[in-house]
RNA sequence: GGGCAAGUGGCGGAAUUGGUAUACGCGCUGGUCUUAGAAACCAGUGCCGCAAGGCUUAAGAGUUCGAGUCUCUUCUUGCCCA
């Protein structure tokens, strides 16, 4: 038996053009892309799973005659570079370019049917120079504005941290307790958008409705009004925001936040003050918003109760009201809000219950649910919602506020400082105006010679670089120092790719308009909101700016892929081992194989660095072969769902390409048969063309699991009837078609076995022709709905024949005995049922 | 606390959509070949039972001739939002 060389069948098939493009510039177009990867050093098995996924589906287009795209590139801006070059002194231009270069070889060694002709990278100038125009187009179109607000501050550092980078309230580098901090921030006006961006969701037939939902709670529209409450003795009012104006009758107090306009009254009172640094401990997130205890300042200030006349309600200043959520007012009703309701019970306020409901009745928590309206004049009687409607038209009518839609959606913070990222292309001038820079001058170059070391921002800390003179008037003029957080890098990269090499616009429109939307689009669902939510308001900013692009949702097909799990290993002293470092015992104990000392197995876990139970792609291929690893990472666990990496499985899909090249080359070298099997050969027939229907629907619907399972099945197939007298032609063709569809899963042993069957022409999908019922079928014989045997019949008998078909069958009627048959009930070349 | 998923052998998981539950793979057991091991190949493998047979899709009820699939209740796990 002749060993499959894979490494030199995967070196030859390399070269060719099926693995480095799939245009035929003549079928109907399919755009599939893959969520690009940060450069960060080598490829993990996450990429592998994502990258062979998107090439199983690429080929397959491809070979059903669609013209199709499958790009990649390099989302390659972003602060790990920053770190790396500080650890090992190597700039990050030169750290990114050497990490791209490994990636790109490694792709390369999987197979991949990627088009390099298209690739691109977001750290190159001549990416970023585009970004920066789009950056222009934005500004000059609304929808780019700058605002103070507050930002996650590391003291030690002296930056601005992402939310990710707070680890439970600390600097994820420096340790340090995260504050609040004002600054002036640019921002992208997402929030503009929301109606649509909620409103189109609807379009996403393609999505899966988990990510659509979460997409829907993220933008999280609420209907509300606004009612002005007036200050007691005074012509003032304060107007707040309310989702529940049904519980007016149960407000006990006002609560504003403390950059409310109002608190300038109190910008002398030390009490106030100390107060305000206090609140200004506490996170940006909800999250630590919800869990900080509630704290407030209790004002001199009284509003009246617009509805009960001779009721003032104190106003408090508080933690938990922000000013960029409705006006950064609210009444607190604490018998229906659990946070008024902790606020109540700190302060002593009252409780008014106006929802009757009987979990409530002794006011331990608050009741946040629908009810009957009580203690609440004229809506008493009322539900929740008929409530809501009369007190919103009673405000209405009596000028006391309006409705108003609020949306928990926010402005999209853009502004990092950051040295390895794209500048924000803004200038001002000495008299403080702030100007976009001409266009003319993109790109804004980033400066080469930059000290990472010192704290700070290092654009703001280079000597030079932001020292620049206004093109048109020659004024001194100083640059924005921000660059642009990485989110926006990638919110258009997929229109890039359309036309790649287009030095003067961003996308050409007419390749953009070919090309996109992009049919199938595939990545982690981690990915779900942000990045996919950003790239929908990129593709209508764009409308909105009057670029002549003919689509309003960027990818039409999402499909989200599971991550790739490990157990974890922890030595004696609880440091993380890698799976290499650890061996198994015949007793099935796992030891550390450098002293032979016990190891702890942890929880499988997605694969990460930190916990070290990682397995290197390359060192699979290097053993397996690229086919063994892609047909390994497709096999175990359906795409969408966590899969366990297995040394078994890897094993056992090398073993399994072993096996078909071995019956390959058998189908290869079989002689003619003179004594043909007539029957035999029409069973084996129907059951090929059985197998091709299926697997082609299993593809289809991404269970790419299943036809793994279905390869095996009809491999077993082929090998069985090798010997059993079919004509070499029939063996040759089923064994062909089969073939052809392994291949999208396992490209080079596929087409390496094609070579050999020599099947010559135009290497094409098999047709998919009707699932064929065999002349022999096995029907189920139930009594009483419970399957007692199962008998093979002639394809279509009907329900008298098999009935008399049974009846001689005497097991049966030893089962059904002396009962009588009170009705049957016959699915034809299904089951027959008799109920007695 | 709210919303959404999902619970099938020792394990990963199938079930063409209400019609033969446990496909396929891993693991395990036995065998062949080897001095031995590894590899490879062959056979067996849901549970109980010597067998006939009975029982099984988290638990319980319901609809149906027939339920892993539909409905309700409960439990558990995961994800998202708070």
């Amino acid at each position: 038996m002749e060993r499959v060389n894979f490494i030199a069948i995967e070196k030859k098939w390399q070269k060719q053009k099926l693995f480095t493009n799939l245009q035929n510039n003549k079928g109907p177009k399919f755009y599939c892309l893959e969520m690009f990867p940060y450069p960060s050093g080598k490829i993990h098995m996450g990429h592998v799973r994502n990258y062979t996924i998107g090439d199983v589906i690429a080929r397959y287009k491809y070979l059903n005659d669609f013209n199709v795209l499958h790009p990649m590139g390099w989302d390659a801006f972003g602060l790990p570079a920053e770190n790396a070059s500080r650890i090992n002194n190597l700039h990050p231009k030169d750290w990114t370019k050497k990490n791209i270069d490994t990636m790109k070889r490694q792709l390369k060694l999987l197979g991949l049917s990627i088009n390099w002709d298209h690739e691109i990278s977001t750290c190159d100038k001549s990416y970023y120079k585009h970004q920066q125009e789009l950056f222009i187009d934005f500004y000059n179109n609304g929808l780019v504005s700058r605002k103070e607000t507050y930002v996650n501050w590391d003291p030690v550092e002296k930056t601005v941290l992402a939310n990710e980078q707070v680890v439970n309230g600390r600097g994820w580098r420096s340790n340090a307790i995260v504050e609040r901090k004002k600054l002036s921030q640019w921002f992208f006006n997402i929030s503009k958008f929301s109606d649509k961006l909620l409103d189109d969701l609807k379009l996403l037939n393609g999505w899966p409705e988990k990510v659509k939902l979460m997409q829907k709670n993220w933008i999280g529209k609420s209907e509300g009004c606004e009612i002005n409450f007036k200050i007691k003795e005074k012509d003032e009012k304060i107007k707040i925001f309310t989702t529940r104006p049904d519980t007016i009758f149960g407000a006990s107090f006002l609560a504003l936040s403390v950059d409310h306009p109002l608190s300038k009254r109190f910008s002398d009172n030390k009490e106030f003050k100390q107060f305000v640094l206090e609140c200004n401990k506490t996170g940006t997130t909800e999250e630590a918003l919800a869990e900080a205890e509630k704290i407030g300042f209790k004002s001199d200030i009284e509003v009246e109760h617009p509805f009960i006349k001779n009721k003032f309600l104190p106003v408090y200043f508080s933690n938990f009201v922000l000013m960029d959520y409705g006006n950064g007012a609210i009444f607190g009703c604490p018998a229906h809000d659990q946070r008024d309701f902790d606020f109540a019970k700190k302060y002593n306020l009252e409780i008014i219950k106006v929802i009757t409901n009987e979990e409530n009745d002794d006011l331990k928590k608050s009741y946040t649910g629908d009810g009957v309206m009580t203690n609440s004049e004229f809506l008493n009687g009322l539900n929740t919602n008929e409530a809501k409607k009369k007190i919103i038209e009673i405000i209405k009518e009596k000028n006391m506020g309006i409705s108003r839609t609020n949306f928990r959606l926010k402005d999209w913070g853009i502004s990092r400082q950051r040295y390895w990222g794209c500048p924000i292309p803004m200038i001002y001038l000495e008299d403080g105006t702030l100007l976009p820079v001409e266009k003319s001058e993109l790109p804004i170059e980033l400066p080469e010679d930059v000290d990472l070391k010192s704290q700070g921002n290092p654009l703001e800390n280079h000597p030079t670089w932001k020292y620049t003179k206004h093109l048109k008037t020659g004024q001194k003029a100083i640059r924005e120092t921000d660059t642009l957080d990485t989110f926006v890098d990638s919110s258009w990269y997929f229109l890039r790719f359309c036309s790649p090499n287009q030095k003067h616009v961003a996308f050409d429109h007419e390749e953009v308009n070919s090309w996109m939307p992009v049919d199938q689009y595939i990545g982690g669902i981690e990915h779900a909101i942000l990045h996919l939510l950003y790239s929908r308001f990129f593709t209508k900013a764009l409308k909105h700016c009057g670029k002549q692009i003919k689509f309003s949702e960027p990818f039409e097909n999402l499909f989200t892929q599971g991550m790739v799990c490990h157990e974890t290993y922890k030595d004696q002293n609880s440091n993380w081992l890698y799976p290499e470092e650890v061996e198994k015992t015949d007793k099935n104990i796992f030891i550390k194989k450098t002293d032979k000392s016990p190891v702890f197995v942890g929880q499988s876990e997605s694969m990460s660095k930190s916990k070290k139970n990682t397995v290197d792609p390359e060192e699979m291929i290097k053993m397996y072969g690229a086919d063994s690893v892609r047909w390994f990472i497709l096999s175990d666990s359906p795409p969408e769902k966590d899969i366990q990496w297995s040394y078994t499985g890897i094993k056992s899909a090398n073993k399994f390409l072993q096996k078909i090249w071995d019956i390959n080359a058998k189908v290869a070298s079989i002689k003619n048969n003179d004594q043909v099997n007539k029957s035999l050969e029409e069973k084996f027939k129907i059951n090929i063309n059985n197998f091709i229907n299926r697997i082609d629907h299993s593809i289809k619907n991404f269970k790419f699991n299943v036809a793994v399972a279905l390869f095996n099945e009809v491999f077993r197939l082929i090998k069985d009837n090798l010997d059993k007298g079919l004509q070499k032609k029939v063996l040759i063709q089923s064994t062909t078609n089969i073939m052809r569809m392994m291949i999208p899963f396992t490209p080079h042993i596929a087409y390496e076995c094609l070579e050999k069957l020599n099947f010559k022409g135009n290497i094409s999908w098999p047709k998919i022709e009707k699932k064929i019922v065999l002349n022999e079928v096995k029907i189920a014989v139930q009594i009483n709905g419970k399957t007692k045997t199962i008998i093979e019949v002639k394809k279509d008998m009907d329900e008298i024949n098999v009935k008399k078909h049974i009846i001689d069958n005497t097991k049966f009627a030893k089962t059904i005995g002396s009962n009588e048959i009170k009705k049957i009930i016959f699915v034809k070349n299904r089951i027959i049922n008799f109920l007695i």
